[in-house]
DNA sequence: TTGGTAGTATTACCGCGGTAGTTTAATGTG
DNA sequence: CACATTAAACTACCGCGGTAATACTACCAA
């Protein structure tokens, strides 16, 4: 695995990295569109900031662009998977030493876990067991 | 619950926290020297990055101090619980959507798991049954 | 042909985490 | 007392996420 670097996405980072990785590939104008209806709560951000954004997420190679006559199609350069982990993992370095028991123990007396939910994660781990 | 601010610590800023909790309250020298210790693989900081941390997360009310003759004693001002939850709640929402089983789900996939820990996993979610 | 429009390029600015050198002030020591 | 040590104050700088205005340019339409 050539560059399974560490990642530390700011938020709009983030989420234009999912935009991305949902529809493929995208314009500016496309991805700003998909931001203004994602990000409830926040005042609708320029064409600009998205463009200026994804410039320099190139330049962090985590997107690369084509270009079709004068737009410029961005897609990610790097995997979900590789994002999710990296910063997950990261977290639970920081936070918890590494340890995913105490990272699940927080979570578990932090936050509401309906029963469902708990017999899912039942399942999971029954599963886990037999890998 | 007055402030329940959203966290998001910097590295060092977390590593100062960790030392503060654990030892309650420190001058600047002694979070220096735990931090020398604590920091493997990283060079040894400057005694006055130390000093300058402490005193711009003073500035955002992570820490206060108090003074001892020449020298200032910092303490914590934000509990452990606060900020790791904080900052637990703040990935698990980034990533995950705000899915408690979708992060423990990908955890579960994608780090190594010993079978004592699962156990413990699953200890837990007994107990969190009857709440 | 010319003016609007759609896009990119350029430039700028703020806040903050991180890092540290330099300066000043107090205190201890020979 | 004079000098060294200790500690805080001040200043500075870099990178980066985020945000955006402005400038430039190609293209389309009346």
């Amino acid at each position: 695995m050539a560059s399974d670097r560490t990642y530390r996405l700011g938020d709009l980072q983030l989420q234009i990295m999912k935009v991305l990785w949902q529809v493929g590939s995208a314009s500016v104008a496309e991805v700003h569109e998909q931001l203004g209806t994602e990000r409830l709560g926040t005042e609708r951000l320029a064409y600009t900031t998205v463009a200026t954004m994804l410039r320099k997420m190139e330049d962090r190679h985590l997107v690369r662009h084509r270009q079709e006559q004068r737009r410029f199609i961005y897609q990610a350069a790097v995997p979900a998977q590789a994002v999710t982990q990296s910063m997950a993992d990261d977290l639970v370095d920081r936070l918890f030493e590494g340890s995913l028991a105490d990272t699940v123990s927080h979570l578990l007396q932090t936050r509401e876990v309906g029963p469902q939910e708990l017999d899912r994660l039942e399942r999971m781990i029954q599963e886990r067991k037999q890998h």
